[in-house]
RNA sequence: GGAUCUGUAGCUCAGUUGGUUAGAGCGUUCGAUUCACAUUCGAAAGGUCAGAGGUUCGAAUCCUCUCAGGUCCACCA
């Protein structure tokens, strides 16, 4: 054996020794029980980082299981990540002088596809390279085409049951990136927002945003305000930048009477709040602003000007009009803006596709509070069921290609109803209402070149094998939030792995992912795995314990930078796990990763911590460098006893003594296992090979080596492998392998019990 | 504003049903060794477990409050 421990020669060897035997596959414990865990799907066009890293949890139970004799599954996938990849691409598009406007579904669709396809296997050999068994023959794609037709048909179960509906509402909508966003991924920043008080009339009100007053159908006060009370309920007389006009006075709940004035204007298509105490009192929606950001004809010689200018210059004119009372120029707000590009977000009213989550959620939460469901560590269960009672239903309607395409077709009664974007044959960008652009196209050049489709609200909706022939219809363009897809990933791998997979597999044994996207991603996909597994909606226990997507649900912490900080791109700290792993060897992350964190904490990336278990891997490999000095001459190679077999070879009684204390440590290893505590194993793990077996052990045996104390000796040391295997699988696999113990490789034998 | 997590040796952190002298890695100091160990071994120093109060025979661990930091959520114009 060399001298020192050079992960270099050994771990791409080991791995493709390990994949090429199939052991990374349920089949090799045939008759085992099911175990399995599906891999939380990187995005298929990303790069891994220290969260992915983090899996080495799932490699652990995975492989502990597989060394009890369970048919130990785990199943790799990618996820198209819809939002995020469109967003990388089309900066590439820009940095080539082009964009998505440039470009019709399909051929973009394309572009994407083969773009991903470029960068695809990165993922991939990065999950290798940390000796990730993963069962790579079942690996799937959230856009694999059998997949797809799941989820279109999940979405048309819903969507009959009442569960999925179409609504015109406001959503968080980018106009930069052109498409919404859901509560979840808005991004909330402070920032100075000046506060105008503006007269309206006779009264006067307070807003951070002017240039929506074109969007004005009310001017609400608080019910109990004295003040305003003589208004309440008539129409009142106002100057305008735009002239005289007439406007509605409303008592509403919602108005702070403390805030600025105690008068509030409602502009329901600009503002949330606006948008709810509009619909109490049935206000009209007045769109003032575009989804390309600029106003519009409502907003007279406005028109045309973006948000931003069309506050300066609105402010500009009220200033000459003598209807600027004051400004607060130091107003702070929290406004949301793109999570992506950072642009605010306008509150702007459309048309989407809305999943009713209330029979969700109730599922989802018998399904905790039964315990048909466990989440470690428990406290999380609590933010879990928090997120779950105020959910607002949820928006599923993405304006991105690069995704899943909403699988229903508007029928075309009153052209002028619809609007259309498309590429036309001359390869310009054509967008306005269905009724005028026909004058000029054709409907096979819409069709061919469509790029988006606004049906209104009471447009009839068919699924594609509905259409009758003497109607036309176009489709629906947007595409499922990428949640919506992945919410129901433990049903669509295994119904779509091998066969009899989902019969077999499951529930699934667990899910294990980082706490951050608890909300996020474990959330839907309980919410949507029970109704996907049963087809419909139901409420047994019996049922739902038999259809969760997982039994217990693990969550680690994130990896911060050496200095505690989050990794970001944007802040240049990111550290790549790759590179760290070249460094170090795979074995001493996953070590270092797992030693001396709770699960769900944060941990800072600690070179210190590399050292110390660098130099662990390479205490190993000298305690094997050791026995091959020692063995006595003429023993054959090293039987594999079980920890029962070896107390017939210890007949001294330190010999007898370290025997049961073994036991009684794989023992532990075991339980700390089955409690998810995987630091607290490791540590133990680290301790006792190092300070019990090499520091007392081998020095009392060194001086009385004969065959049977060696035989306990090296079995013990045997045993340590297989603890440690499932954390360090490279060296502890190299030196079972040189040492010649057994007759099968390590990561496949039985668990020491 | 709501929720949640964290605050333990110089640094990074373990310590999961409350129980004897509170642990590890790195760092520091002293000694040994180069006989499996780009070393390793032995030993030492270093903590009023953020602070205050409470429950208990007993609290780092449970409760209350305070302080500090992080994260998530939230429609105050």
């Amino acid at each position: 054996m060399d001298k020192i421990y050079d992960h270099t020669k050994v771990e791409e060897k080991i791995y493709k020794q390990w994949e090429e035997g199939g052991y990374f596959q349920p089949e090799i414990n045939p008759t085992g029980k099911p175990y399995s865990i599906i891999l939380p799907p990187p995005n298929a066009n990303g790069d891994l980082h220290f969260g992915h890293a983090m899996f080495v949890v799932e490699d652990i139970l995975i492989r502990y299981h597989r060394m009890l004799g369970d048919a130990a599954l785990w199943l790799p996938g990618t996820d198209h990540a819809g939002t995020e990849t469109q967003f990388v691409f089309e900066k590439k598009l820009q940095a080539e002088g082009k964009s998505r406007f440039d470009y019709n579904r399909q051929e973009l669709f394309d572009m994407i596809w083969k773009y991903v396809g470029e960068n695809q296997g990165g993922i991939e050999k990065q999950l290798r390279r940390l000796g990730f068994s993963l069962d790579w023959s079942r690996q799937k794609f959230t856009l694999d085409p059998d997949i797809v037709a799941i989820v279109k048909d999940t979405f048309r179960k819903m969507y009959n049951d009442g569960l999925i509906y179409r609504d015109y509402r406001l959503v968080n909508y980018c106009t930069r990136d052109g498409t919404s966003f859901s509560d979840l991924e808005v991004v909330h920043e402070e920032r100075v927002n000046p506060l105008y008080y503006i007269k309206y009339g006779p009264l006067t009100l307070a807003t951070t945003r002017p240039e929506t007053k074109f969007g004005d159908t009310a001017v609400a006060v608080h019910p109990d305000d004295k003040r305003y009370t003589e208004y309440v309920g008539k129409e009142i007389e106002i100057e305008t930048v735009l002239g005289k006009a007439k406007i509605q006075v409303i008592a509403d709940e919602s108005v702070d009477p403390t805030f600025g004035t105690g008068v509030v204007k409602i502009t329901p298509a600009h503002d949330f709040a606006d948008f709810e105490t509009g619909r109490r009192h049935h206000l009209a929606m007045k769109q003032v602003i575009g989804f390309d950001g600029k106003m519009n004809h409502y907003a007279g010689e406005f028109e045309g000007l973006y948000v931003k200018q069309a506050r300066a210059a609105v402010v500009e004119k009220m200033k000459q009009l003598g209807l600027l009372v004051k400004v607060d120029e130091q107003y702070v707000s929290r406004i949301g803006v793109c999570y992506k590009c950072k642009t605010i977000l306008e509150p702007l009213p459309l048309e989407q596709w809305y999943v009713k989550v209330k029979p969700l959620i109730e599922n989802a939460n018998k399904a905790v509070d039964e315990k048909l469901v466990k989440i470690y560590p428990q406290g999380f269960v609590h933010t879990l069921k928090l997120w779950y009672a105020g959910l607002r239903d949820w928006n599923i309607s993405r304006q991105n290609v690069w995704g899943i395409q909403i699988p229903v077709w508007y029928e075309i009664a009153q052209e002028k109803d619809f609007s259309v974007s498309f590429i036309d044959s001359e390869k310009k960008h054509m967008s306005g209402q269905l009724d005028e652009i026909l004058k000029t196209h054709s409907w096979e050049e819409i069709e061919n070149g469509l790029q988006k489709v606004v049906a209104p609200i009471t447009a009839k909706i068919v699924f594609e094998d509905q259409k009758e022939k003497n109607k036309k219809y176009l489709p629906e363009t947007d595409t499922f939030d990428t949640w919506f897809s992945s919410g129901q990933w433990p049903y669509v791998t295994l119904k779509t792995s091998k066969p009899g997979d989902f019969e077999k597999f499951y529930p699934t044994s667990v899910m294990e992912t980082g706490y951050d996207i608890l909300k996020a991603w474990v959330s839907r996909m309980l919410m949507l795995g029970l109704y996907v597994a049963n087809g419909k909606h139901v409420t047994d226990t019996k049922q739902l314990e038999k259809t969760v997507p997982f039994r217990d649900v693990v969550l680690h912490g994130l990896v911060n930078d050496p200095l505690g900080k989050k990794m970001s791109k944007s802040k240049g700290n990111v550290v790549n796990p790759l590179e760290v792993a070249d460094q170090y060897g795979a074995d001493t992350v996953r070590f270092a990763l797992v030693y001396g964190t709770g699960l769900g904490n944060d941990q800072a990336m600690s070179y210190a911590k590399l050292d110390a278990a660098r130099k662990f891997t390479n205490k190993l490999w000298n305690m094997a460098r050791f026995l091959e000095m020692k063995k006595p001459e003429g023993m054959g190679s090293i039987q594999s006893l079980s920890l029962h077999q070896l107390e017939g070879f210890a007949i001294s009684q330190p010999d007898k003594d370290m025997v049961e204390e073994v036991k009684r440590f794989a023992k532990e290893i075991t339980e700390y296992l089955e409690k998810y505590q995987f630091n607290l194993a490791a540590e133990r793990l680290y301790e006792f090979s190092w300070h019990t077996f090499a520091d007392k052990y081998i020095e009392d045996v060194k001086s009385r080596v004969d065959t049977n104390s060696y035989t306990v000796l090296a079995n013990i040391y045997t045993i340590l492998l297989e603890l440690l295997h499932p954390f360090m699988p490279f060296v502890t696999e190299e030196i079972y392998s040189q040492m010649g113990i057994g007759d099968k490789p390590l990561i496949v034998t039985s668990w020491p019990k």
